[in-house]
DNA sequence: TATAGTCCTTCCAGTGACTGGAAGGTCAAG
DNA sequence: CTTGACCTTCCAGTCACTGGAAGGACTATA
């Protein structure tokens, strides 16, 4: 397979394919005229990184992730270890978020936001506390 | 003042005010020996960034808060549709992680997390659909 | 056979918002 | 007069791509 069948199959940019081939996370043969030759392993590969980074790990843990995948005599506590620190960062986010969320809604709302210059969202920014 | 009590009393590294003169943000005054003068004034700018940052705006839109701040004819709609879009972009992400956290949440409490090799976890990861 | 169009290649640079570090100037205290 | 804390500029790195230029390879059609 060419490098754009591949993309269309695994749901990544060929540029994104290409980028994880520089960083190793994927080693295509090559055909005869300098094409990246893909096999079905290789798309297998990229489609576990598609959802492993849809899933928000970053490249690194994806790396560790593919090396656990085809390590036969991997422990699932290491997985699973991974996966709850992950977890754990996602949870944080989220509550970053909604504090932030709650704070602007809550200016938000105070804000007539008509024609007048007066504004709580910027008296918010600018107080102090 | 120099940047080293700016930096603490606003709540930013100096590294960070430097770069943010250097994207314009703020302009302090300079001394005779070559360090940074920063006015009340300025001060007050890098805290209100600091707000601004803290509640997830982007450096453009800060750029534009501020400007929107120092502008005595602004019009508070201007601000308020600034702050309701971000508003929205934060219940986007909320809404992504909420998914992310969902389906990891669940990979990982299928997991048993042993030394065995089989996972669900990577089960996931390796499966369509 | 010429050509047009699509695919592929590499390489370089840019994104956002900093952050780290090197090399060196300035200042206050002892 | 030296030590140490502070300041300066400049360059490079982060993360995970993404865009674009310049050029080679392949396919279909006139």
């Amino acid at each position: 397979m060419n490098i754009g069948q591949v993309a269309e199959r695994a749901g990544i940019p060929a540029k994104t394919i290409r980028y994880y081939e520089d960083i190793g996370l994927v080693r295509p043969q090559r055909s005869e005229n300098g094409y990246r030759a893909f096999s079905e392993q290789d798309l297998h590969k990229l489609a576990f990184l598609a959802r492993a980074r849809a899933l928000g790990f970053t490249i690194e843990d994806c790396r560790t992730l593919l090396g656990l995948y085809e390590d036969e005599a991997r422990e699932s506590a290491d997985v699973k270890a991974l996966a709850t620190e992950h977890l754990a960062q996602i949870e944080e986010k989220i509550a970053q978020l909604r504090e932030m969320h709650a704070t602007l809604a809550r200016l938000v709302e105070a804000c007539h936001g008509d024609h007048r210059p007066d504004c709580p969202i910027l008296q918010g920014l600018a107080e102090e506390g």
